[in-house]
Formats: structure tokens, sequence, C-alpha cells
RNA sequence: GCCGAAGUGGCGGAAUUGGUAGACGCGCACGACUCAAAAUCGUGUUCCUUCGGGAGUGUGGGUUCGAUUCCCACCUUCGGUACCA
């Protein structure tokens, strides 16, 4: 029996790649390209555990694949290493961010060697590095010296904006800072005042930190924002084009949230305000019967009559103080105060109450809305608890309805609408703008859902933003020579009660001087959120030691788009949108060709973790088995899945890793045993349920690691991590291996010729793979893979030119065992020069099918025949069948259907 | 609530265009080797069965000669989202 000693062969090539600079990828402008990119990981301090590599071996199969296949294949990897997790360590222990970082940055690699991935490291990059983020902060100032320009439809530099005669400075100033795709704005955001910044609202969870459980406020202030929404229907738009899934895309779309409509203005009743509304049903205008403006709306003060203003006050400072969870929850019934002032509907003259509540949004339309119960069912329930008229103006059939339960929020005919009842509600959307336009009280209008983006961060570990603040109150650019902004040693690490940067605090480095008039300045002391430097790191890998551009024109022309992009489905909005925000930004300035930057995109499954628990009975230090906790109350308590085996606790271990008094640990077993409880959760450290790679590696090798992932199931699959099947894939690895060894261990390869048979398989198995590479089926190309070997065992072939191919094809998945082989096969260099196998359809020829025959859909033999014989004489010879007869029974079939290799179905 | 994905043996999963449901692997059972065990190899393995056959891809209907695949309604699980006018 040969033995297949994966470690020492493991080892063996990882440094013979290392050593050759196999994997180093030259700009050849003469070969086609292949861009493949991971989504790079954030090397947190845990290190790798098996969600991580996932995508990677799926990316890492299609790279050596293409390279097989002839194409100049680009395949790296980096470091997405700013971001709060480090910052907080950092808090806690007084480690510098950049030390911690690093480490966990040098852990993450060689976990990464291990698995045999093959990355060109020569292009990594880290988003930490000063030589990298000199970059996103010049991408920061392009976008800070650049306006959006309406009939262009794209980004230009700010040189080139038209500025209105006749302004004051300061009036310049800010007509210059409402058009800038980053600008400083005073805006709502979530404060931690606990953690010392502001946290993005995906880090908010039900009003408290994800980390650490602090309370959130809404609080007031001045932040850096960009500009995404001018770009709100390109982002739409150009995702038609991009071969992603259908559900990434919709949640795009959903999330930038176009949705057609009409303003409209209401004017209020002796007065000359006027409210305007934005509202996509706009056919509903006769079934206004109030309005409803949001808390915080210009308007509200103005038009509050004296009679009402201190309960309209109480009001609106009420719900200036509930937390956003308090707002939206949605269970909660309706409330409002009443303006006492009316409004004039446009379309027929009415007078109507004008209210306030907190179910209209500032922050969405014009904060205004027009309420319309018979058609929203929001405007029904508020209708409903203050004794508001309802109106019904659309039904399905154009008749009234009996008694109105709830609002009708669909299609249908207009009634009580004056000269358009009868007409349909699509038609009347229209008909009923034109008349607006020609009144001068509405148009068409389009609303997005989507905000511009909140971009900075009241943190020390992200990218300074390179602005200066001037004694005058202005805000300048570094000048370009002067970047990077480096972040300065600090010596404590967290920010100011009134919600400063840690940076402020640092004198030395906060005081400079203005770059335009050399008078003394401030540096902005905001930083940038981990998303910027992963905008654009796609672009680094091309050029990565480039220090005069964030890389070269001919590098990007020739590289770009990404050709497949794989990374998990939680980026599916935010990361995928700030990027192609940014790369439409930079395509616009004429630094990038291409206007979308990923081509293919492929969401792979989280590997989830099995979580197990004991029951403690509550207030005690005993703990009951899983089928015994309901006869107790019990506290379920996460336990480290290293002390659990099959579900059973190991007593002794467990009681050594409890802080309680291990005399006072009791256990109430069942058949003498501690059975735990399991659940699937998210893979993490703080539920202990971690497995990494390591331990799997070191029994099986990374060979059979990498082939057990894409064996698991498709990867765009969630699954739970379990090692239940790595035996089968291990064995078939060293079956692979037995077809070149003889009994003995010797390596025996023959040069006789194989049979017809012999080709067959294996030529199968070539293209089988090949069309499972290519439409990312990992899991299926492993299983031919096992038929083959199977087979080929089973035919005792040890042939050359059988094996030779296989190996190349295998490559792609199990690198190491493949470059053991092909060097035994007596080649000098490496099989990722070689050229995935061929494969001819003549070997897969058949002449005969083996037809199923069925009566009335149901199997009831099988017959072979030519597949050149005429179905007639098919027809003959089926009916002729003895258990055909059987079970037609003399009957005379009414149809016969033949399928060609495919079926045979007699219908009687 | 809305949007999306998915429900197939004991388990992970396969069936690519409507054409033999359960490939491949795990587990399990039996056998070989062994003093024995482990490892390894071989055979079997959807369920029911009166051994003729019958049922079967979440449930109920439909289209079709034929449905895991297409259509309608519903149930369950997971993910996203949250009063978006």
């Amino acid at each position: 029996m040969a033995e297949y000693k994966f470690a020492d062969i493991e080892k063996k090539w990882q440094q013979y790649w290392r050593e050759k600079d196999i994997y180093k990828t030259q700009t050849d402008k003469d070969k086609l390209k292949y861009y493949i990119l991971d989504m790079f990981p954030y090397p947190s301090g845990t290190g790798l555990h098996v969600g991580h590599p996932l995508g990677y071996i799926a990316t890492d199969i299609v790279a050596r694949y293409k390279r097989l296949k002839g194409f100049n294949v680009l395949h790296p990897m980096g470091f997405d290493s700013f971001g709060l997790p480090a910052e907080q360590y950092a808090i806690k222990t007084g480690r510098h961010p950049a030390d911690t970082t690093r480490e966990n940055i040098e852990r993450f690699k060689e976990q990464l060697c291990v698995l045999g991935f093959s990355y060109d490291w020569s292009r990594e990059v880290r988003t930490s590095d000063p030589e990298y983020y000199k970059w996103t902060q010049w991408i920061f100032l392009k976008l800070f010296n650049s306006y959006y320009d309406k009939k262009e439809n794209k980004a230009r530099p700010i040189e080139e904006l038209e500025i209105p005669p006749d302004l004051t400075d300061k009036e310049k100033e800010s007509y210059l800072v409402s058009h800038r795709l980053a600008y400083q704005d005073d805006i709502m955001v979530n404060w931690c005042p606990a953690l010392g910044t502001v946290l993005a609202n995906e880090e908010v969870i039900g009003g408290v930190s994800e980390r650490g459980g602090f309370l959130v406020v809404r609080k007031s202030m001045k932040q850096w924002m960009l500009r995404i929404t001018a770009y709100a229907d390109r982002l739409i738009d150009d995702l038609e084009d991009l071969d992603w899934p259908d559900s990434i895309k919709l949640s795009q779309k959903n999330w930038v949230g176009r949705s057609t409509g009409a303003e409209v203005d209401f004017r209020v009743k002796d007065s000359n305000d006027r409210i305007r509304v934005f509202t996509t049903r706009q056919d509903t205008l006769f079934g206004v019967t109030y309005m409803v403006l949001a808390p915080e709306h210009p308007l509200v003060s103005k038009i509050t009559t004296h009679e009402h203003r201190q309960k309209v006050d109480e009001y609106v400072s009420r719900a200036g103080q509930k937390s956003d969870l308090e707002r939206t929850d949605l269970d909660k019934s309706k409330t409002g105060e009443f303006t006492g002032t009316y409004a004039i509907n446009p379309v027929n003259g009415q007078e109507i109450p004008i209210w306030i509540s907190d179910y209209v949004l500032i922050s969405y339309g014009t904060g205004a809305i027009m309420a319309v119960p018979g058609g929203d069912q929001r405007d029904f329930e508020f209708a409903k608890k203050f004794n508001i008229d309802i109106v019904e103006v659309i039904s399905p059939d154009g008749n009234p309805s009996e008694t109105l339960e709830q609002a009708y929020p669909g299609e249908g005919i207009m009634l009580n609408s004056g000269e358009y009842n009868g007409l349909d509600s699509r038609r009347f959307k229209q008909v009923i703008i034109e008349r607006l336009e020609k009144e001068g009280t509405g148009k068409a209008s389009i609303n997005y859902k989507l905000r511009d983006w909140v971009f900075t961060r009241q943190r020390y570990w992200g990218e300074p933003i390179p602005v200066i603040h001037t004694e005058d109150g202005k805000v300048v650019s570094v000048p370009e020579k002067d970047l990077p902004v480096v972040l300065p040693d600090v010596d404590s690490f967290t920010g100011t009660k009134e919600g400063e940067s840690p940076l402020a605090k640092v004198d030395s480095w906060v005081n400079t001087i203005n770059p335009v008039d050399g008078k003394p300045a401030k540096r902005e002391t905001n930083t940038m959120p981990q998303w910027a430097g992963s905008c654009w790191y796609y672009l680094r890998y091309l050029d990565n030691n480039n220090t005069t551009e964030f890389a070269a024109k001919y590098k990007t022309d020739y590289w770009l788009p990404v050709d497949l992009y794989i990374g998990g489905a939680e980026h599916a909005v935010l990361h995928l949108l700030y990027a192609r925000f940014w790369h439409k930004v930079l395509h616009d300035l004429g630094y990038i060709q291409q206007k979308e930057p990923f081509k293919k995109l492929i969401n792979q499954g989280m590997i989830q973790g099995r979580s197990n628990f004991v029951y403690r009975i509550k207030g005690t230090s005993k703990y009951v088995s899983y089928n015994l906790k309901n006869e107790h109350e019990v506290d379920a308590i996460h336990v480290d899945i290293n002390l659990v085996k099959d579900d059973i606790l190991d007593i002794r271990s467990f009681k050594k890793s409890r802080t309680e008094n291990q005399e006072e640990v009791e256990f109430i077993l069942e058949d003498g045993k501690y059975i735990c409880g399991y659940e699937i959760e998210k893979m993490s450290k703080s539920l202990l349920n971690v497995v990494t790679p390591d331990a799997i590696i070191e029994k099986y090798g990374a060979d059979t690691f990498r082939l057990y992932e894409m064996f698991l199931g498709p990867l765009e699959q969630s699954k739970p991590w379990n090692t239940n099947g790595i035996d089968g894939v291990f064995k078939f690895l060293r079956k692979f291996w037995n077809l070149f060894h003889s009994e003995n261990g010797v390596f025996e390869v023959s040069d006789d010729k194989p049979t017809a048979n012999e080709f067959k398989i294996t030529h199968k198995t070539i293209r089988k793979v090949q069309e499972d590479i290519e439409r990312a089926s990992f899991n299926t190309a492993v299983s031919a893979f096992m038929i083959c070997v199977n087979e080929l065992t089973a035919q005792k072939c040890h042939k050359r030119e059988i094996l030779e191919p296989l190996v190349i094809a295998l490559s792609p998945f199990a690198p190491h065992m493949a470059e053991e082989l092909w060097e035994k096969l007596g080649h000098t260099s490496s099989v990722t020069g070689a050229a995935y196998p061929s494969y001819n359809e003549e070997y897969m020829r058949e002449d005969t099918h083996e037809y199923p025959i069925s009566i009335n859909g149901k199997l009831r033999a099988k017959m072979t025949f030519a597949l050149d014989m005429p179905n007639a004489d098919i027809e003959k010879q089926v009916l002729a069948n003895e258990v055909i007869r059987k079970w037609t029974e003399g009957k005379t079939p009414k149809k016969i259907i033949i399928v060609p290799r495919r079926i045979v179905n007699i219908v009687v």
C-alpha cells in the first residue's frame, strides 16, 4: 500500500512555489487576461476559521483552472486592516493597533499559505499602510474637488463649475459646498457616549451598540458626507449588464429605492405658504382628507395656531427625544397633533386639516405627506384614531364598497373624483400630472430612498481626512504632494466627551498651516469609515508599488473589470454600492475606462457554527443534562465545543474550565452521561463554536481540506460546519494516489495503450470537471473525480495516457498532490504551466442507448436500441417485449412517445 | 408586514433544456482480512409490502404522454428590510 504523506508533500511544494515565484503575474498585453478577486479579510485576532477559506478555495480553483486554459490570471490578496476591533483592543490593552494588526496579518498569511493558495503576494495591499491610504486620501480629494454635472450626467472638476456672478465670498463658498461630491453638513448621527464615537447604522442593534451593548443616542453633529445620491440612477441602471445574482441586484435597487410619482403643492389657507409633498399616488388626490408634517418640518412652528401651540410643541420635543427604535416600532398606534391650520387641495379646493405626526419622516421626500386614508393603510389607521374623513377614490370595479375595513392600495377605477370618475387609475395618474403642470401646482418627480453617505468616524484607527480648516472658516485640500496625511502616534485611543476624534487631542498634529496663505490652521481630526479602504483595493492590486499614481492607466485598461468576484452576501449592498460609486467617479474624471468594477459576482454561503449548550439550574451550580432540563428552571449557557464530543460533555474538562468553586459544581446525568443541547448559529468566538482549519489540515492535509469544503454542497448555500464526510474525500485522494503506485508503494505507471472504456471514463471526467468549474459547481466536480477514480481503480488502470491528463485536471483542486505526481511522472516544471487537457467527443460517442420503457409514465422495463434505429422498429420491438405485453394486456396503445436518447413512453 | 432564498433517504447533497428521482460521499448492516480490535477491502442500503406490487422530492390543486423541474394557493425554515408616502 502506497503511503500518501500529505504533510511532507504540502510543505515541499509550498516552499517550491514561494522560492520559484510561481504565481507572480505580469501585465502582458498579448495574453487574454482574467482578473479573479476575493473579498479581502479583516485580520481579526482569532485568525482564520473554517468559514473564511470557502470562497478563497473556490477562487483558487478558478484561478488555477484559468491559468491551465492559457489566461493571464491575476489573483491577489490583501487585508482590510483599519477598523474598530483593533482600536477597541488598543483601548483595553494599550497596545498600538498598528502592532496588533501586523501580528494578525502575519498569522492570517501563514494560514492562507498553508492552504496552498496561488496568490501573487507581491501585490498584497493593506489598507492601513500609509502608502496605500495615501491614495484613499487622494481619491477623497478628487471627490472634494468635483461636482456632478446634471446635464452631462457625470462628475467634473470643481474648477469647471459655473458660479453665478455677484456672489459674496461666503455665498460662493456655500455654493461650492452645495456642489462638491464630498461636503460637510450637520446631520443626526448615532452617538455612543460610552465608546466615544459615532456608529454606523449597521453597528447599532436595537438602540445599543453592537459591540459592548452601550446605549446609543441621536445627536446632531457636523459630518463629512459623500454625494452618492447624484449617482442614484446610474447605480440602478448600470446593474442591467452585470452578471450578478438577481437577489443582489434587487437589494441594491431597493436600497437606492427609486420611486416615480409627483410633487404637489398644497396652499396653506389664508397664507402664502405652500406645503410641497411627494407622492407616488397622485391618482388618489381626490381622496386627500388631511395632511401630515414631520415633527421636524420647518413650517410646523410657523403655521401652528396659538390655540394648539402648547400641545404641538410638546409633541415635537417628545418626538425629538425618542430613539429610532421607539419611532419605528410598527406595533405602536399612531400619534399626532392638529396644528389648527388648514390647507387647500389643489384639485378640488377642499379645506383639509394639517396635522403633525412622527409616522412622517423628515428624511424622506419633502418631510410632508398628503394623507389618503382610503388608499394607504397608515393614513387609514391615523384617520380612524382621530376621526378624520375617509373617502374611497379607487375600487377594483369602480363601485363604492359598502363598508371600508381597511385601505385599498391597489389600482382600479376612479370614483368620488369629480369629472374623472370611471377612468382607470393608471391612466388617471398621467392625466392628473398634466393638469397639475398646467396649473402650476405640481409636476412629475422621482424620489430616492438612498441618502448621502456619512463619511466620518470619531476614531483613531482609520484614514485621516486630508483637509485643513483655515482661520476664516474655510476648508482647503491638503496639497497632493503632502499626502499621505499620516496618523500621528497617540497615548490614548478614546475620543473626547464632546464627540471629537482621539486625534483632536494631539495638538502638535492638529495645528498646521494653511497651504494657501501660510497662516495658522487646523487639521481635520475625523477619520474615514472602514468602507473607504475597501472601495478601491481592487485597483491598487494592479499596480501596488506605484508612487506617482493609484495605478497606471495602461494597467487598469488591461486588467479591468474584475472578471469574477466572490464574497459573502453580507456585503450585498454597502460595500458593493460604495465601490461602484467610487469607481464611477474615477471613470467620470477620466482615470478609468470601464464604467463598472465587477463583471461577475458570486456570493458564497456562510459556514455556520454548531454551538453546544449546558443547562444550569437557576441560582445554583447544578448542571442538568439536556433531556431532563424541562424539570427545572434553567439558564442555557454556551459551552466550548472543544469540551464536547457527539453532544456528550467531557465533565472533567468542563469542571476545570468553570470559574465557580469546583467543589460546588454538580451534574444531573442521564444514562451516566451529560448530554448537551445544540443550535446552529453564526460561527463566532463569543459563541464558543469556532472551528479553525488547523487541526483538520494537520490530520488530513490541505488538499483534503480544500476538496472537502467544496464537496460540502453548492458554494452559494449556507451550511453548518461538520466533518462527517471528510473521510470520504481523504479516501478519494488516497485512491487517486494509489493509481500511480503499485501495491508495495512503488511509483509505477505503464505506457500501455488504454482501452476504449478507459478513454471514455477519462474524457467524460475532463469534460464534466471543466463544465462544472465554469458554472461554479465545485461539489459536483469533486464527485465526478470520485466516480472516475472508482472506475479506474476497478479497471486496475495505471496507464500514463489516462492518468497524466487527470493530474492536470485535478491540480486546481488538490495542487500539492498534483505537483508531486506531476514530478513523479517525469516533468521538471510545475504543473501550473501545463495546459488543461482537451477532451475528445469521439471517445464518448455511444452507438446504443438503454431506454427506460414506461407505460403511462411508470417505468416497466429497460431495452437497448441502436441510436440510428427508426422509431417504427423501436415501437415494434417494444410492443413485442414480454414484460410490456403483460402490462398492455393486448390493448392497443393510444400513443407511443419516443424521445431519442431519453425515453419511450406508452400511453394506454 | 414587505422583499429574497430554500424545503428531496438516517445525514450532506445530485438530477445542467420537462424525460430512468436519490449520482457522489457519510452513516448503518453484513461479509473478508485479524487471536481480537482499529484500519482497509467487498456487498447491500428511500419507505411500505400479502413479494404481485404500491407509495414517494414541504402541503393541496393544475398543465402535460411524462413534473424535483412549469403555473396557482398555502405551510415551514433561513437571510435582508422596516411607517420610504
